[in-house]
DNA sequence: CTGAAAGCGCTTACAG
DNA sequence: CTGAAAGCGCTTACAG
């Protein structure tokens, strides 16, 4: 067996290949029914009847008709269709970089219950995007509903989709439209206690936030802690990637004596942990617990396996769902008051800690 | 600082509101423009105006106009503007799993390069969809060309997929369309090179293919080891996850005395073949070297690091995006002679094997 | 500041 | 088997 033929690598054989318009001789660059029709002397509906496969044109006709579309490179218009056909719902998602395995988690889970009622799902990665705004506009453009992570810019970015209802998710604060808040706390204090259990005494919370500022998720384990008599140590990583986790840590363990646990912001700077830990010579859980939030099933495949609060994202994306199908059909309100739901966290014990 | 308030999670404070039909009596479920317009007592090109902020209306009308949008629930249509407008350029992409890492990591590089050149991007899990046909035909309808794995259902696929250009990523066969080859020959040979030179003797292929049947991947890497001398197993793992490389693993490690090296089909069964390795106290890579194939940046967090022939996703993406706009300018033929590109893995060094 | 007219590209009845 | 007519919902000139 071979592998794949190379002649034609990085040397496409079109070479002055003729543009469209060179050779069908529209102006206007892409062909219409129209030009179709004309091309091979027949009515629209004829081209409509052999371009759908219809009944009711012969043989011949059609074969004509098929021969010119393709000389003329032609390709039905979606708007011109979607127009009288209705087309099909449309869902937005706005996700934050697919890099993190959170986000494909997340998405995945929104994209099978969305598949399951005939919904299709257009993507805005927004961390990734060049131009974020111009993207969550595009995305309002041309979907039904918009679902996702909004952040800080949900004020203008609720602006940019103008009519179309949005289902904000774990929103920061008080969200002015309908919202998912995912929440740990109940799971945090879960967490804490089996911290108070297991001898901890020294516990370090891995934030991801800016230098100046606390996320919510960082404050809950912080008071949490504090209220159990702990006086515990508040970093803050910039990044939320495993490499922050990694950096952070690193630096905690060349700077504190006594820490025997780190509790990250999410999964991923949680394996950042774990790997310094690993290569600082500490164990984990003997010397130092770590604790990471999402229950990404990645966390079971490294060792230690990550003890996590973990959240359902199926119970996430049905819950953001029903919003925004609820929205559509008009049983629920599109603007003013707003319609909330809250998915919780749960404390998964695995060996880390 | 307090926890999301819970007031109205699964309670939805709106039992009981009336749909939209009944409020806007709006008979065909949806108001258009027209509604809009007679309800406020303007023209349509007024109401326009006021819905898209532009200028040469009145402040009085315009607020007239969007209290009555807002009453019918007016959205406008996307396929009455877009047929207008002209919309924006929309990417289909078609994927297998997007619970396996490797599929966000070539969407992000995808969504990355399309988003630069002011493209969307529609995405189809064609692993997740309840009915992948559907899916596609879907996303063809929706979108101005299409790239994506194909597998084994291309032929049918391209036949829903009409008139839409398509681009396939990495073909089992040749291809009857564009397509972009993601060639692993190269980085094998090296690799079986490497092998030789640190003292593997007996090697083991872990395929991800069903128990008649071969990987064109995993035919490469037994005929690299063959022409070398050696007698390697193969080992047919049905579902190219870690939970299957685990397995396996066990598997093999039960039954096997001397094997000492283990190429994986993919990063993520390799990761499954770590974890089994050190679960039955095998040492990677002293006992045993693993190898994985993908170049999976979480292949960096485990321990040890593992081994891998990585792709350049960027470079798989660069290549699929300029067929398909090549295709769409009409500088590339859309059927008949195929234009093909060809990415190659190479081999990432790192600590196991 | 406002509206009557034309048209975007397609499909769906309806006649022949 | 084929075509003339109407219409999907919107925006873009153009007149007033």
């Amino acid at each position: 067996m071979a592998g794949p033929p190379r002649l034609t690598s990085g040397q496409p054989s079109t070479e002055g290949h003729p543009t469209l318009e060179q050779t069908s001789g529209i102006p206007g660059g892409r062909a219409t029914i129209i030009d179709v029709a004309a091309a091979a002397g027949v009515s629209r509906q004829t081209v409509t009847r052999a371009m759908n496969g219809m009944s009711g044109i012969s043989a011949a006709t059609k074969q004509r008709v098929l021969a010119e579309a393709e000389r003329l490179a032609y390709r039905p218009s979606r708007f011109g269709r979607g127009l009288v056909t209705g087309g099909d719902h449309q869902l937005g998602l706005v996700v934050n970089d697919l890099r993190n395995p959170y986000t494909p988690q997340l998405a995945s889970a929104v994209f099978r219950l969305a598949a399951e009622q005939g919904w299709n799902v257009m993507l805005a990665d927004v961390d990734l995007a060049s131009d974020a705004d111009r993207m969550v506009q595009a995305l309002g453009a041309q979907t039904d509903v918009v679902i996702g992570y909004l952040g800080s810019r949900r004020e203008r970015w609720r602006e940019l989709l103008g009519t179309v209802p949005m289902v904000e998710l774990d929103p920061y604060s008080e969200p002015q439209t309908a919202a998912v808040w995912i929440d740990p706390a109940d799971a945090i204090e879960v967490l804490a206690d089996h911290l108070v259990e297991t001898g901890v005494r020294h516990p370090v919370v891995l934030d991801n936030s800016a230098p100046d500022d606390t996320s919510v998720r960082g404050a809950l384990m912080v008071d949490a802690l504090r209220r159990r008599g702990y006086l515990p140590d508040l970093v803050h990583g910039a990044h939320g990637t495993a490499e922050c986790g990694a950096e952070e840590t690193t630096r905690i363990l060349g700077r504190k004596r006594r820490l025997d646990a780190i509790l990250a912001f999410n999964d991923v700077m949680a394996l950042g942990v774990l790997q310094s830990c690993r290569r600082a010579g500490v164990d984990v859980p003997g010397d130092v617990r770590v604790v990471g939030v999402d229950g990404l099933p990645l966390g079971a495949l490294v060792a230690p396996t990550l003890t996590t609060l973990a959240v359902d994202l199926d119970a996430v994306a049905r819950e953001a769902l029903g919003l925004a199908l609820g929205m559509l059909a008009g049983e629920l309100p599109l603007q003013g008051a707003t319609v909330q739901r809250t998915v919780r966290h749960s404390l998964l014990l695995r060996e880390s800690a």
